[in-house]
DNA sequence: TGTGAGTACTCATTTTCATGACTATCATGG
DNA sequence: CCATGATAGTCATGAAAATGAGTACTCACA
């Protein structure tokens, strides 16, 4: 049940419809959960049955009506709760690791081929990161905008997506170094 | 269908039993991915149900009977087959970095002992993985071993742990650092 | 004039993951 | 002699996540 929580911690920010929220969540904008758009739905649904968050309709002349959601002190009670409680320490899984794991025997070229999609993937989102810390912190410095910003809880969570992905980019290029090498040492052969 | 992969991939190093997969995978030393027993005994039965792996009986004197397994011929080509096709870029998940996002509307105390928790765990997995990486190239040198070891998919895969556990208590120590910080400017207000 | 893209959401189903509980045998330490 | 822990698994259940399909309305573009 972290979901829940992520959805919680997502709505802090301000009152957000579920589209907006699948929009922070899809394609990895949320550098710190991620989810379906139907997932989200169902969730809110259970949130606010819940009394966790409360939702209200929002008439639009042009557009769908939409529903705009808030965290209740019901909702902010629980994510106090779900910090004091124990974290399972999260694990790695990723396709692309298994994919390395199994190096030594299979195709070489078409492991360089994933690793550098992965790479280019990874860039896109450093960009990405380091836009939307810029914008956080306006014209502040990282320092300054920590010590005395009133919101530093997604630029925290930002700063840990783009080191992640900085980490996922390096590893990838050193790797492909390494099996290009070993391409070229084994043709001699 | 990812942890099939995983297991092949892991199966590669040689024969193994449930058992003693469910010891790679459990504590973290698989560092590419993560199952429960149960998962891993379920998916080696359907492995060999479809031919991918071979499992043989060994009957042990002071020890239950156990089952090894290895990969077949056609357990390679799926692994290959996987390795070619495309591989969904993998997400964070992690309960707490839904904490820190939530930083602003919490504890701080309560925060600041959870990543104190983490970056202890995270330490002891970058000790742990060094002892890994050390035992895997012998006296030889990372280069060396890179260029010329037969076996690498292992050591690059736990190289990507390392970095990731790396940031991990780099990223819990500078948030500790910003959310203590911010405690004693507060509270001299 | 219709095609595609964006907004805003719902329903149903399947697959995957996680959990707890259970059966055995053997070795070791106190 | 009894408890604990390691070896080597199995069964059943539930929660969470992923997938596929569908509704409905609007706007821009060609």
């Amino acid at each position: 049940m972290a979901l829940r929580h992520a959805v919680l911690a997502a709505l802090l920010d301000g009152e957000l419809s579920g589209y907006q929220l699948t929009k922070a969540f899809d394609i990895g904008v949320a550098n710190f959960w991620h989810a379906q758009p139907q997932q989200l739905y169902a969730e809110l649904t259970r949130l606010e049955k819940d009394g966790l968050i409360a939702g209200r309709s929002v008439v639009q002349e042009t557009r769908p009506t939409k529903r705009l959601f808030q965290v209740t002190d019901a909702g902010l009670a629980e994510l106090e709760e779900f910090t004091a409680a124990f974290a399972k320490p999260s694990f790695i899984r990723d396709d692309l690791l298994v994919k390395v794991q199994a190096a030594d025997h299979v195709d070489k070229k078409t492991l360089i081929a994933q690793l550098s999609e992965r790479a280019t993937f990874a860039e896109a989102k450093i960009q990405l990161f380091g836009k939307l810390l810029r914008k956080m912190r306006g014209d502040r410095t990282e320092e300054e905008f920590l010590r005395h910003g009133h919101r530093i809880g997604p630029y925290l969570t930002c700063l840990r997506g783009l080191a992640l992905e900085q980490g996922n980019r390096d590893w990838c290029e050193r790797t492909i170094t390494v099996l290009r090498e070993r391409r070229h040492h084994h043709a001699r052969h």
